[in-house]
DNA sequence: TCAGTCTGGTTTCAAAATGAAACTCATTGA
DNA sequence: TCAATGAGTTTCATTTTGAAACCAGACTGA
């Protein structure tokens, strides 16, 4: 676990890094999209040593990324599901997927897609754009200190 | 650093976790964005150990996401600046940004804003779209294996 | 109903990563 | 010319990680 501090930085980036900012969480949270529920199944999905993926699990419930319930199965045990809170992660999700996709591969080399349901085709790259709807470069933008 | 592997992993997300999936490595992808360039700054900004500041900005040198070049005010030095590849990331960090700026602050708490030069005003939420502009929840969306 | 198994952890311990501080050595500024 | 600064590297103690063993409750089949 990350050393706990910089939740109290003003820049908000900071604080996501702080939170999800690592390995197992980012891909805690991905598979949790792709309706993994259960620990048995991220662990064995991840390959996560089990201490790391229960304190990670632990984190992401105290944040609020995630939340336990009963499970679906009927069974006496219980799986973890994204919350609202976490469901809005999908944006850095696809992000974070698109970059590796456009970057992280070689000519050619095989690798998951993402796809609309509806339509069966990729998911066009997401870009920050104005409320115009223009794309915005890094160049058109500014950070704007503690408003 | 975390331990190198799925780097050979089929998921892009999994890749883009392992490469820049760090506190550190996304806060320095952060700053760079904001026009930071050289070794001291990037240091005394993150209050990062030199070590690992160190380690880290080879890592993503060697990954392609920040080239060194001669410093820009003639100095002898050298800088590090985001490469192509470096300013694609910009989506994950607004992604990052946009979430924490939603979940990470309490009611009211001030925090650093992002706004687009032209307009002044904030950044639209950032949200993956079908090719027809319509927005995509995590339920629209299939992941396609190794396609 | 009772032995065996599966699930969801926790504990233990060694190995790896991190962080603080001291140290180096080239550059720069006065 | 000499002190201060920049950009690291080294050292070493602390923290985090990971693998494996362990454990207590469900569950299952005979």
């Amino acid at each position: 676990m990350p050393t706990q501090n910089s939740l109290e930085s003003p820049c908000p980036v900071a604080r996501s890094a702080e939170l999800i900012g690592d390995r197992w969480s980012l891909l805690i949270v991905r598979d949790a999209f792709d309706g993994v529920r259960r620990f048995g199944d991220f662990q064995r999905g991840l390959g996560v040593a089990r201490n790391i993926l229960s304190d990670r699990l632990r984190r992401l419930v105290e944040a609020g990324v995630l939340a336990t319930r009963p499970a679906s199965d009927g069974s006496a045990y219980q799986e973890y599901a994204l919350t609202d809170k976490g469901e809005q992660l999908f944006p850095v999700v696809v992000a974070l997927r698109q970059w590796g996709e456009r970057h992280l591969f070689a000519e050619g080399e095989p690798h998951s897609r993402l796809l609309a349901r509806q339509s069966g085709e990729p998911v066009a790259f997401m870009a920050p754009r104005a409320a115009d709807g223009q794309v915005l470069a890094p160049d058109d933008t500014v950070v704007k200190k503690l408003s």
